[in-house]
DNA sequence: CATTTTTAATTAAACATTCAACTTCTTAGG
DNA sequence: CCTAAGAAGTTGAATGTTTAATTAAAAATG
C-alpha cells in the first residue's frame, strides 16, 4: 500500500537517523550561540555586536551602508537600526550621511570600536576553536562545509524579507 | 619563528577553509530557524511553542515538570515560565500541581494543544525536509550527525546555567 | 516633467527574553 | 527536630526583537 516510508495521510515522517541528526544540529546551533555569547560577555559585547564589528572591520574605510550591513548580518532593517543605536551609545560605531544617496546612511567604526575589535578578536577566535572548529577534523570540517553550502544557498534564495 | 599557523601574539586565526565552514554553519543555523518560524506562522505558532508541544506530546501522560521541560528545551526557568504562561493563555497547555513535591508544577498538554500538534506536525516535518533533510544525502546526514555529536556533548558538559 | 512606485531608513508600540530578587518547599547537618 | 542550604518556580523591570506605520529621497512610468 505505501511506497517507501510514506504513511497514513501521506506525511513522510523523519526516520530515527534523520531525527537524531536534525535534533543534534538544532542543539549544537543553540548551545554554541549561547556559549559564544557567554565568552563575549566579559568584554561587554553580544554576538550581534561582535558580528557588526567584524563586518565593519573587513569593509573598506571601516564603513557600510545600513542596508548592506543588514543583509550581511541577516537582520531586518529595523533590528539593525536599533542595534546600531545601541552600539552608537556605547561608542563603538557612529552614523554618517551618504553623499551619493541622501536617503542613505553609513555605519562607521569608531577608533574605540576598532580597538575593541582588535582586543576581543583573539579571544573570540579561541572560543570558536574551543567549542567548534578544534572538535572537528579537517576532513569533517571540509565535508560539513560541502554539505551545508547548498543548504545555505537554498535558504538564501527562498527567504522572504526579514 | 612560528610553528604551524600560529602567528603574531600567539593567536591561531582561522584558516580560510575553517572560516568558510564556520560562517556557513552560522548562516545555516540562523536562516533555517527563520524559515521554520515563517512556515509555522500560518498556524499561529512559534518555534518555541512547537518545541514545547513536541516535548509534551512525547512524554508520558502528556505532562512534564517545568524544570525538566526547561532542560529539555535548553531554556532558562524564567523564560520557560513566561513561555508557558503565554501558551496557557492560548489554551495549548495548562499548569498542574505536583503531589510528590509541592514546590513543583507540571506543564500539561490540553486537548486543544494535542489537536494543534496533530494538525501542524505534518507541515512542520515537510518544512524540515524541504529546507534541510532532503537537501542532504543519507551519507551526508550520517556524517554530519557523527561530526556534530561530540560537539553537542562538549557544549552540554561545559554549559553554565541558562 | 509630473506622478507613481520603490527603496532607505527610522520610530513607536507590541511582544519576547534576560536578569535579579523573591517565595515556598525540600533536604542535609548537627 | 530545628536550622541552614539548596531547589522549584514565579515575578517585575530592563533589555532586545518584531511588526506596522511613517518620512524622505530616488527611480520608473506614462
Amino acid at each position: 500500500m505505501d511506497t517507501e516510508d510514506t504513511q497514513d495521510n501521506g506525511t513522510r515522517w523523519l526516520t530515527d537517523e534523520e531525527q537524531r541528526a536534525w535534533r543534534t544540529h538544532l542543539d549544537v546551533s543553540r548551545l554554541l550561540m549561547h556559549q559564544l555569547e557567554r565568552d563575549l560577555q566579559p568584554f561587554g559585547l553580544t554576538n550581534n555586536d561582535y558580528e557588526i564589528l567584524v563586518n565593519l572591520s573587513e569593509s573598506k574605510d571601516h564603513r557600510m551602508r545600513m542596508s548592506d550591513l543588514a543583509t550581511a548580518t541577516l537582520q531586518s532593517k529595523s533590528r539593525l537600526s536599533h542595534q546600531i543605536t545601541r552600539m552608537e551609545n556605547a561608542g563603538l560605531v557612529r552614523r554618517e550621511n551618504c553623499e551619493s544617496d541622501r536617503r542613505g546612511l553609513f555605519a562607521v567604526l569608531t577608533d574605540h570600536g576598532w580597538e575593541t575589535m582588535r582586543k576581543v578578536a583573539p579571544h573570540h577566535v579561541a572560543s570558536v576553536r574551543q567549542h567548534f572548529i578544534d572538535l572537528l577534523s579537517e576532513e569533517e570540517l571540509k565535508s560539513l562545509h560541502a554539505s551545508l553550502t547548498p543548504v545555505a544557498q537554498h535558504l538564501r534564495s527562498t527567504r522572504g524579507r526579514m
